[in-house]
DNA sequence: GAGAGGATACTCGGATAGATGCTGTCCGAGTAACTGGGG
DNA sequence: CCCCAGTTACTCGGACAGCATCTATCCGAGTATCCTCTC
């Protein structure tokens, strides 16, 4: 069980588009390091997750649908990681279990508990705690 | 993010072995509809785990290594889940976390709730709880 | 009856291969703003 | 000054490929028990 690229990337992201406060490029994230297109990817589920708002043309890019302190990471999670989590496969086996599996709840559960614990940071939380000297994220990329 | 099949196997494998309560071979527990070779490597990471034991040869198969009130689920996703969970790769790109990323921690503490919440069951909780009527479990292998 | 040696029944573990999802790349389509020319 | 068409600057989204991991299969190696033969 690992958590992808995806959600680092989006996360990182997230904070350099709050930290702007403005509407920003795709080249402009993809800076630090992030393949452009994949990027791309990311940040279309984030958009179609309510998380960022897009505008395309002359002028687009990408802004927070809403405050930094209302995004939470568990929201960045949801929105792109999957939810092909846990699934029981009792159905097409004989089950141990039998009909009332528990596993599965339990796993669900636990998951939930995961999810808990992201609900309690938000963007801005995250934000607030940074070192301002070392992070790129208050310089103006050149 | 996803649990793979390997907890499941383990988990109805375990199951099985705890309530018949005798060394079970592998073809035997390969009858709940599992790959057999593949179940044998399950196996092996159990036994590596200290959560088995096997005995090779004649009259061989596999056994609790302790009592099924001491075997939590906890045990059993540690045991087949790779520890691959999270690595934030902020050395490898301009990080916007700066050099004290927390976003890893987060994550690894989110982690650890999800296992505090698998170390609350039981091998013997599980069975307790399940229906002796639907389960395939209480009935010889014919 | 006892010991030796072979047959048997298992797990171990490496090699391999297909399936699936993650990561990354490419590119045409669509869209909105800007620009420049004609009325 | 205004409108329209063309250009430009973006995101959208589908197609594709490489790769890692999951899942599954195969098979020889190793090992412990059982059986049989011989004395």
């Amino acid at each position: 069980m690992r958590i992808s690229k995806k959600t680092e990337y989006a996360v990182h992201s997230i904070l350099y588009i709050s930290n702007k406060n403005r509407c920003v490029l795709l080249d402009e994230l993809a800076m630090q390091g992030i393949s452009r297109e994949y990027l791309a990817k990311v940040m279309r589920m984030l958009t179609k997750s309510k998380i960022l708002k897009s505008s395309v043309g002359v002028n687009g890019g990408y802004v927070l649908a809403r405050t930094a302190d209302m995004i939470t990471l568990e929201d960045i999670f949801n929105a792109v990681e999957g939810e092909n989590f846990y699934k029981c496969e009792a159905e097409a086996r004989r089950c141990v279990l039998g009909e009332d599996c528990r596993l599965s709840a339990i796993f669900q559960d636990a998951r939930e508990k995961f999810l808990e614990e992201l609900r309690k940071y938000t963007i801005a939380d995250i934000i607030s705690g940074l070192d301002s000297e070392l992070s790129w994220l208050k310089a103006e990329v050149t």
